[in-house]
DNA sequence: CCGTCGTTATATCGATCCGATATGACGATT
DNA sequence: AATCGTCATATCGGATCGATATAACGACGG
């Protein structure tokens, strides 16, 4: 699962570990931040699988050039303020403070994102949320094609509980709550996926023939 | 995680593995189902931690009294109808179609289900949906204390995005979308446990000074 | 009467993910 | 100069998942 969030982040810009953890906590949608014990393992997977590779241990992006001539300690100094900067403000590609492990992905990790983008078969939350975060490559058609599923699954969990599997009558107050709650909430994703898939048609009118099953018309 | 969940039903009433994974699945909050692979090791860690124990491994509740006179098979169709609807129907307390494993809870078990309830460090959505179903267990301060932590704790979460951490500027449409829908989950569970909060104070209306956890909650 | 299918039921395997923990380099503060 | 906080990588054990194996039983059609 993890998979295509380090994958499509690597897609946007090299990175090394530490850093990718960051920006994985900032996505929406996934627990609030990745573990350690997840993430490096992970990384060492995708690389040994030929999806990422390491671009460089050693600084990338603080100019190399300039080898301090003149006085020495001054020089040292300079190159040691320029390397905090780069570290502390920019965080741009590929560097970790000093000569760190930084990963970039690779065509066949390009390939593999595509392919966990657009899987069928794996419809949990989490990961509908990171194709969403990633889904800018997708194609238009693909994209409609995500919502649609998404929806479907929705509607299905929502008449999942619409009838009282069990536990029908005699639940206590708290219970009953709780599943008011969790109605409400799959309602309110659905209203903002439709919204997701108006804006998307409009910006595709013709998205293959035959498409059906408009979003509107939910009893 | 699910210990709690397994000990909270066990404690309604005594099951086997199989309904109770399907019990599992209709609580809310958690996702639709569980695998055996989670139940089963389980709740043989349960077992073996003394929380839990195999009642019996032979038909429990199916009325054993009326032991077939007169006509044999006649009777012993009744015998096996009545059987069947017991399982189809009623669901009540330990039997599995026959002979299987009917878990119960012990006096441990409870302890611990307490334990899991009230344990501060602890602040997962998955938990909390749990603890909520579970809370008739519990006290009505504790209960109280339940709703407030989690309160201050999604009000945590809240505040993180409002200030853009990082990625500040120009991201992309369905990232925003992403997130505003994000916000506007976590405000909505808010106001949801603001009003489980406010039916609590009612029924509670002292529970600020003294030693107050009266489970009697009278008037 | 018999094969086959669906349901009930328990169990295990490998892969993945999490939380805790160890290690160490470096800058800033005191 | 000692200490603290941040950056950075890594590993360990335990929890969970998905797939799979096994088997008893009822129902259903041929």
């Amino acid at each position: 699962m993890f998979d295509l969030a380090i994958l499509g982040l690597l897609d946007e810009t090299d990175l090394h570990g530490y850093e990718l953890r960051k920006r994985l906590g900032d996505l929406p949608g996934m627990g609030l931040a990745v573990s350690f014990g997840s993430l490096y393992p992970a990384l060492a997977r995708l690389e040994k699988a030929g999806l990422v590779k390491a671009v460089t241990n050693r600084p990338a992006s603080p100019a190399p050039a300039a080898p301090m001539s003149g006085s020495l300690v001054g020089e040292l100094a300079a190159f040691r303020a320029q390397l905090r900067q780069a570290g502390n403000a920019v965080r741009e590609a590929g560097r970790g403070s000093r000569g760190k492990k930084v990963y970039g992905i690779t065509d066949a990790g390009r390939r593999r994102m595509h392919e966990l983008l657009v899987d069928p078969d794996v419809t949990d939350d989490r990961t509908f949320a990171l194709r969403v975060a990633f889904c800018r490559n997708l194609g238009p058609a693909e994209r409609l094609e995500l919502f649609e599923r998404r929806r479907t699954e929705l509607i299905r969990r929502r008449d999942l509980r619409r009838n009282p599997t069990r536990a029908d009558g005699r639940v206590n107050t708290y219970l009953r709550s709780l599943v008011e709650r969790d109605t409400a909430a799959i309602a309110a994703d659905l209203a903002w996926l439709d919204s997701l898939i108006v804006e998307e048609r409009a910006t595709v009118p013709a998205a293959g023939s035959g498409a059906d099953t408009q979003p509107g018309g939910n009893p």
